[in-house]
DNA sequence: GAAGTATATTACAAAGCGATTACATCTTGG
DNA sequence: CCAAGATGTAATCGCTTTGTAATATACTTC
């Protein structure tokens, strides 16, 4: 599914430059001359990204990602505006933006600088790293060490989970939720010989120590 | 725990610059005149951020950002950069950058464009701080004085319940309700010992003098 | 400074928990 | 449809944690 940008901005030839632009590099728009209707569409659609004029009717644009910010929407914003001295940028960026624009722009810029935050705010990996740990999406494998090791299906999802979420406390509950999807019918005690099972196979002399059990409370991968 | 920045140019009086600025922000540093050794500190600090000059001896900045994520590194990254034509800066995001400042820079709008990425990258991770002694949410475990110390459960229950209450005095039943949740079925004695015991691993050549028995009271945590 | 009380320390036993093993059941590929 | 592999469950082992009791030390009051 295409990511969605939203775009706010009064004057209407940017706004239509910029939803044609964005349109063709393969993204859905939304498009607002201000911002009575933005909170209404972020409640209802699947945003990922604003672009966010400064000068607009009523309230102005860095003022309202504060109140945005304030309601405890975490959306990414760029800001793409005339205000451009060093005293506004940084204003722009306390008030809560993500990135900063100044008009006139350059198209390819604001390409750019879209794609940047995309990529980066949903993580379209398809490579993980985690010390001599890498994750090839492309055919779900791991290597370590350059060693290409062959893991099951479920030993695959456990250890994807943990190198997702380094030096974190994952209790089993957590575990059985997104690795099993299903807390119900499955026992806290299957992950410990999940857990037994991968720990085999990443480190079969058993010196790395990737996977620390914390009595009581879960494992953790560092 | 302070979040470190990486630092990559071979220019000594901005590299100065920016140190100096991003210290007295708050982060710490490391700071690199060429790309030899990044990897290596990739590998073994817990980097945030990194921002990368262009124009580098060896090899161009970009060229190296992507041979990282190549190579599955996705630290987020800033260029540095007197590179400012559109295409220089279309081609840095291309090769994996997140943001693109070009030099001479406004050093307000460095630190805010540090600050944002910062803020947007990094999961601010929850800590409970009381002078040298720091809880980890993520992993619920304590560090001193920046060394990770390795607690029991319970111990880490009872530390817990003094860090949020530092200089009240808390009673043995007051303990044995928050902490082991039952007044009924243990003795007030327990307290004790469970107490000597904390007290050894968190203090092992008793120095420090945290905690504090008020006799006939309870402990005090200072 | 002695008696009495409170806390610290030590020792030990019971309980809890994770690792391991064995086995049963379910999946998958040929 | 069978065989091999994957996965869940139950039983057992061994270590860690923790409560209790016994003993030693510290503090307080007279």
């Amino acid at each position: 599914m295409n990511k969605t940008i939203l775009i706010v901005d009064d004057e209407e030839d940017i706004l239509d430059l910029m939803d044609y632009t964005l349109v063709s590099e393969g993204y859905d728009t939304i498009t607002c001359i201000d911002t009575s209707n933005v909170k209404d569409i972020l409640d209802e659609e699947n945003i990922s990204l604003i672009l966010m004029d400064r000068n607009l009717p009523g309230i102005e644009g860095s003022l309202f990602i504060e109140s945005l910010r304030n309601e405890g929407y975490s959306h990414p914003v760029i800001y793409i505006t005339a205000k451009d001295l060093s005293q506004d940028i940084v204003e722009g960026f306390d008030r809560g933006g993500d990135d900063y624009i100044t008009k006139p722009f350059n198209i390819n810029e604001l390409k750019a600088r879209v794609n940047a935050m995309i990529r980066r705010t949903n993580k379209i990996q398809d490579v993980i790293k985690y010390k001599d740990i890498i994750y090839h999406h492309a055919n779900k494998s791991f290597s370590i060490d350059g060693e290409s090791i062959k893991l099951t299906n479920l030993e695959t999802e456990l250890l994807l989970e943990f190198i997702k979420n380094p030096n974190i406390l994952l209790s089993r509950d957590v575990l059985l939720e997104r690795v099993w999807g299903d807390t119900q019918n499955r026992q806290a005690k299957t992950v410990n010989v999940a857990i037994k099972r991968l720990k085999e196979n990443i480190d079969p002399k058993g010196l790395k120590n990737y996977i620390q059990a914390i009595r009581g409370e879960g494992y953790i991968f560092c």
